[in-house]
DNA sequence: AGCTAGCCACTTGTGTACAACTGGAGCTGT
DNA sequence: ACAGCTCCAGTTGTACACAAGTGGCTAGCT
């Protein structure tokens, strides 16, 4: 891999990250010029990591305006939690892998990463959290194409959560979460990844009933 | 809509067919130089596009070598083929439109196109109608989030079959196309849109054992 | 003859100046 | 006072020159 694919992937993940972690709220208004200083690059470089955000439906560019974070709100993003229900479930069914010992120990650790948080909630250390086992559970599928279109709508949908938060019971949250990681847990010891599935799909769509 | 952007636009369908229709068979090398005196801008805005088709799998850049059109493979593409069966199935079940005259006139002209290709077959003229074909049935569900993927997956994987007709029976090919949307006509005009892609899904798994 | 090292034509990646464009501040006329 | 116009600071979009990198060709040595 080129120095410049890292770079890239780098920024990306960063700028994402910021996105959805709303460091950047909607409607905030980058400067190009600004952000190419903060990461010791030109403009060109950033330019192409912006228009990818913006095909990944996180930024908006208008000409002599901004370049500004798109807003999301739970009505418009029904449809796309309705297509990541069905998506979760088909990572168990679709291409499968193997449980190994090294999911097992990556999972006992996402058990204790949600006993520290439920211990002392903090409504961002939680996103960030869930973004993190986002990216296990997909590391459950061997399908290249599910894992990337998976991670493509959850982006797309991971700020909702952060804006709902204070219409909801943090404590709560976070005890659901460690009781879904605990249940996961459970199925994977029995090698069924099926199972796992199937109460990532539950408990994404209780979440969304939750924060509507 | 800026006019910049219906110019990505089109630079990028424009070029997405060409790869698609193998006008740019898999390792042909593009020069960015070339492309943007041909479309009449420099490079920079050409960039973009490649970029974004970079993204999507259809081409790879490398530094100092140059800018290669990516090669399919069935065997790869097994696991795209199997998620696009069930994102095809989904349509239906998702957010399904209601069938208007507009979608049955539609409906109508892609079988007459299906009896013209069937009358002299050919297999760019096949696969053009094809893709048509494709984004008609995008237009039935209502949920764009699927619409985006589907598509993003169909043309990741629409070259396979222009790869494999020199193995088939192009005639025979002809008459299961048409045969599909003479099907697809019925369950449409019983506004079963469910049916619809129900049949869709079947002649995609169809097509895939077929070439296979 | 064969092999190796260096050169060179050509490619993509980057930096930078400038063009195109927007929205608002401020001026002006009524 | 206010409506409308003009100007301008600031932003993204574009063009182009140059840096970085690759692979093959060629010359020269063994």
């Amino acid at each position: 891999m080129s120095g410049a694919t890292l770079r890239f992937q780098r920024l990306h993940a960063e700028l994402r990250a910021r996105i959805c972690l709303l460091d950047y709220p909607p409607a905030t208004r980058l400067s190009e010029a600004a952000l190419a200083e903060e990461f010791g690059t030109s403009r060109t470089p950033l330019r192409r990591v912006l228009a990818r955000l913006e095909d990944e439906g996180l930024l908006e560019s208008r000409h002599g305006v901004g370049t500004l974070v798109t807003d999301v709100e739970i009505g418009e993003m029904a449809q796309v939690y309705a297509l990541r229900l069905e998506l979760a479930q088909l990572a168990g069914t679709l291409d499968p892998l193997p449980v190994t010992p090294h999911v097992l120990n990556e999972m006992q650790s996402f058990v204790r990463r949600g006993q520290a948080l439920l211990a002392t909630p903090e409504a961002r250390a939680f996103a960030q959290l869930n973004m993190d086992y986002h990216g296990f559970g997909l590391s459950l599928t061997g399908n290249p194409a599910l894992r990337e279109i998976s991670e493509r709508l959850y982006y797309r949908t991971a700020r909702i959560w952060l804006k709902s938060i204070p219409h909801m019971d943090l404590a709560d949250e976070c005890a659901i979460f460690l009781s879904e990681m605990r249940e996961t847990r459970t199925a994977l010891r029995a090698g069924d990844t099926q199972a796992a599935a199937l109460i990532r799909r539950a408990h994404i769509s209780m979440s969304v009933r939750r924060m509507s």
